[in-house]
DNA sequence: CGTCATATTGACTTTAGTCAATAGAAGTGG
DNA sequence: CCACTTCTATTGACTAAAGTCAATATGACG
């Protein structure tokens, strides 16, 4: 059960979260779609894989949503990251030993396996996509240190916020903004994983975002009623993933500035 | 001034360091010391370097330390990563845009920039090595991620417990600890920007630690006093630092467990 | 309609932050 | 080597943010 449109379906969400950024070649593309899929349906928690000894994929997110988690020492839960459709979650496997994390469903989601054996093969071959899958680990780290500020210099409130900006933003550029509103699969008690607060504290600033006017929840979904304001009270800058300048010519590629020698170091 | 005893010494640091974690063939390590270096002293709080639009190195840390921060828009500071001679810092600049974050001396240090267009080319000639910028890409992310959970998820006592205990692996490691004893040039407001927490804070949570005998403090040097009971205390676990089992093989390089097919997608 | 999970509240505790003063330590110029 | 300056560390008193516990409300669902 390896190739089917359905299957396709997922790379070509990549294919087209990649070109936002900068254009792929159609030989790039070829290869991408010929990366074999596993995918299976994961319901809410699901464990997708534990990247213990053996976890050798990477995770591509088709429809719901994926989230990378710690289990503590001591029980307790830290959310690492959290995938959209289109994302492709744990390239850094490629390379790095275990790390202990786990991968789970947040809702119900659509989720293709891609083993690491077929991307260390399609890089072998085609040396540009290595930087593509760097590029693709890099802007991963760049997020989980923008949490990592969040987290360490902004209170709850703001933090949520921010989070949210986040979320609205990456969704967005995906086109899964719709009205103003996103579907994302977390519970309160999951955005206090992420943010390393308590279910309860999530919820009285989950309300205090509402009064305040700048979001709308209904089950699952965040309606934003005044992205300016959220943006202006979370102080989010979407720099960090690495958007395209409004009106700037398309990138070079998971920028490739490296021709021209750094003034600074001909002083 | 590119080429001296002085300076290659910091490329055979990195060397050294990266053969910790797997063999580099004498090809890669004679492409390693091409690289030209622009050497510098700098001292505390110096700004090395901001990634704006025209920052185009990497940062090789040859003595003294280095890190990397966040300004946050309410004129906070938010410490992402911690560089210590022989750790590289800023491959990822080599695929991201401007993320806006600086790097800094944390105390008198020797500093060498190595232009990113220099790495490229590197890499591009020798595919192998990309897979080493990728790994180290990836453990960045991965020492990010640990903070991520530390700071969220653990008290502060603990989470500079973790936090010291991470810089005693690195270090010993790296062979910079002599007599327990490790130099860190961090003031406790430093430390308060690593952790997300007050100065005032850091400095209870110190006095705490040496009360139960885990550390001793001089001036910036911190003697570990019982590392089992930190690492204990901190829950600390040294696999996201990638180390080598102790007894295992060598690793075949950054990781390329990718030639069998994961078993689990045969079922 | 009852059940189960999640969300919400209230009362209270704990951790951490703030402010301001004091003590120490390192460096400087004489 | 001392007086002085300056930066850092340490304290204490108080405040604020966030956590905990336990009860109650809501909402989806069979």
């Amino acid at each position: 059960m390896n190739i089917s449109p359905q299957h396709s379906s997922g790379i070509e969400l990549l294919i087209r979260n990649w070109q936002q950024f900068a254009p792929l070649t159609e030989e790039h593309r070829r290869s991408l779609r010929r990366l074999p899929l596993n995918v299976k349906e994961h319901g809410r928690n699901a464990t997708i894989a534990i990247l213990d000894q053996d976890t050798l994929v990477s995770i591509l997110v088709i429809s719901g949503s994926v989230f990378r988690y710690k289990v503590m020492p001591d029980g307790g839960r830290q959310i690492l990251a959290m995938h959209f459709p289109g994302d492709i979650a744990n390239l850094d496997g490629l390379v790095l030993e275990a790390t202990g994390h786990t991968f789970a469903a947040a809702g119900p989601s659509l989720i293709a396996a891609i083993p690491h054996s077929a991307i260390s093969q399609m890089v072998a071959s085609q040396p540009d996509l290595a930087r593509w899958v760097m590029w693709e680990i890099a802007r991963d780290a760049a997020k989980s240190r923008e949490w990592l500020a969040a987290m360490g210099r902004q209170p709850a409130y703001q933090q949520i916020a921010h989070l949210i900006c986040e979320f609205y933003f990456r969704m967005k550029w995906a086109g899964q903004v719709h009205d103003q509103t996103l579907e994302v699969d977390l519970y309160q008690a999951d955005l206090g994983d992420i943010c390393g607060i308590s279910t309860v504290h999530v919820n009285r600033c989950l309300q205090a975002l509402r009064a305040d006017g700048l979001i709308t929840l209904h089950n699952h979904k965040v309606a934003i009623r005044d992205i300016d304001a959220l943006v202006r009270v979370a102080m989010f800058d979407s720099l960090y993933l690495q958007p395209l300048a409004s009106g700037a010519e398309p990138r070079r590629y998971p920028p490739s500035r490296d021709n021209s020698p750094d003034p600074r170091l001909s002083n």
